[in-house]
Formats: C-alpha cells, structure tokens, sequence
DNA sequence: TTTCCTGTTAGTGT
DNA sequence: AACACTAACAGGAA
C-alpha cells in the first residue's frame, strides 16, 4: 500500500489529531499482528502520551511519554484511522461495502485516547504490523533494515545520489528506485511514475544512464514525491488520508495503472510489463 | 467458478 | 552477492 507520499500524509494527520493524547486502554484483536508479547505491548503503552508522530522510509513512528515508540507498518493495506466523536480522521488502505463502520472485521488493533478518540489499526491482509520498542533502540532498530537516504531529505543531493548509482552499475533503474536499502519510501506506483517522469524506460541499466539522465531521474524523484505528497497522496483501489479522504494525486499519475490507455503526453498507448514481478506500465514513445 | 492481479517485504533457494 | 520465486492474506476484476 501506501509509499511515502502516503505515509507522509498520514503522519502528518495523526501528528496533528495524537499529539499529546494518553492512550488510555489497547485492544489487540489479532496477536500475530504486534511484535510483542501482549501483556508488555499493553503495559508500555497504556497511560503514555503521544509526543510526537514521525516517519522513517514507510514506517510510522509514534513516540510515546513511556519512553517507547510504535513502529507501524501498513504494507500492502493497511489502515490507520482516528475517529473522534462524528469526525473520522483515517489512513490508509480503504475499505468498502459497508466496512467504513469502526470497528468492523478489519480492525485488529485499537487504541482508545482519554476522551478525545479512537484509533483503529485495520488491515484487510494482515501483512502489516505494529512493534513498540523502547526509544533510545529506535535508531538501531532501523539501522537493521538498512534503510537508504529519504529521497526528500535536504541532504540527499544530487551527488550523493551519483555516487549511489555507480555502485549499482548493473541493477535495473526501476527495481532499484524500489529497493529500500537503495533509498527509502519508494513503491511500485512512484518508481513506476518517477521513470516515466524523467522520460526513461523502467528497464534500463544504470550503467547505460548518462548524466543528463541521472539529472533527469533525481529531480522526477523530488519532484514526483513532493507533489503527490502535496495531493495527499493517491487513492489507487482505496487508499484514504487521515480525513479519510481519498488522495488526490491519482489524476496526475501518468502510466501507473494506466496500460492500455493514451499516454497523456503523446497520446501513445501505455505499455505494460512483468519486471522483478511487479507490474511496471511505461510509455515506449516518451521513455527511452 | 476459477484464475489472476494488487500499494510490501521476509525468507528460501539457485 | 545477486537474482528469482514464494508466502503471508483477502478481495476485486475478468
């Protein structure tokens, strides 16, 4: 599910609804889906307060006044939604056909916040996951998955990303751009939009990518995820923000989930393909 | 009905 | 080491 812009949005959201917010009761429906045993997921968390919402590559982090921090990962469809009172303030993987109800068959995990709300951790697949860590082993907690350099971090320039590129020669540039030990936050529907945005085929070796291409590729991953971010992301199938609104970037994705179609620029028909198993659309006119 | 596809990423095997 | 493939799970589309 949800990439970075995704994520962002959601972080965004809850950081303004949970800050400062005790939580005042956990109920975990589905064990399997918290990293911990239940009894200390409980104990750390009841009584905390939000301090502050964070993110890392696709995960969320939730510092609590405990001293621990929630690392949630959404996966493929996973939720959060924050309901208080009437007003519902959502993220996530959508669900239909009645199921906008809370809680419903989809909501594994739930946190209840001193007067002042409800949020619901729902996942239709349960591929996510949440863990509570104590804080001070946050960064060595996420020093193990090897996380690359956040695409939209000011420090990540132009010459950190060509030194990165030339230790990668013979990778593939779109399964690359989703590599999250390469750099973080990066899914199938933006790497598939950043290659078509700087008008270079997904299938393309690195080692064959001039200069004036990487130039190309890194500002369409600034550019690509700044926007979608500023659209609160992209509503493919289902994703909702944390107003449980739909993202609006979908307009503006120019080949994800649009094979078969015009291509918006030239009116070719977009093409798509298997490539490291992930469906990868591209147009054969504009990209080379 | 059956088969295939899906926004992720561990884990296994070559 | 790099790459291919599968599993975890559920639902929608064809």
């Amino acid at each position: 599910m949800p990439e970075l812009p995704e994520v962002e949005t959601i972080r965004r959201q809850l950081n303004s609804q949970l800050t400062n917010k005790k939580i005042t009761g956990v109920e975990i429906r589905v064990p399997k889906l918290v990293r911990n045993q239940r009894s200390y997921f409980i104990r750390h968390c009841t009584g905390a307060r939000v301090i502050k919402v964070n993110r890392r590559a696709k995960l969320v982090l939730i510092g609590l006044t405990s001293g621990y921090t929630l690392i949630i990962h959404l996966k493929m469809t996973g939720q959060l939604v924050f309901r208080h009172g009437l007003k519902t303030i959502a993220g996530g993987h959508p669900i239909g056909g009645g199921l906008d109800v809370l809680p419903n068959k989809f909501s594994h995990v739930i946190f209840s916040f001193d007067h002042a709300g409800t949020l619901f951790f729902n996942d239709i697949r349960k591929f996510g996951f949440l863990k509570l860590v104590p804080t001070p082993s946050l960064a060595a907690e996420l020093g193990r998955e090897g996380y690359g350099p956040e695409p939209l971090d000011r420090a990540f320039l132009l010459t950190k990303f060509q030194s990165m590129l030339q230790r990668k020669a013979s990778a593939l540039i779109k399964p690359l751009l989703m590599d999250q030990t390469f750099i973080a936050g990066i899914g199938n529907i933006y790497a598939t939009e950043v290659c078509f945005n700087a008008r270079i085929l997904p299938s393309r070796h690195v080692k064959t990518l001039s200069p004036k291409e990487i130039k190309a590729l890194f500002f369409a991953i600034k550019k690509t995820l700044a926007q979608a971010i500023a659209k609160r992301g992209s509503s493919v199938d289902t994703f909702i923000d944390a107003y449980g609104e739909p993202g609006k970037y979908v307009p503006l994705l120019k080949v994800y989930g649009r094979d078969g179609q015009k291509c918006r620029r030239c009116g070719a028909t977009i093409t798509k393909v298997n490539m490291a198993g992930r469906g990868t659309a591209y147009c054969r006119q504009c990209q080379k």
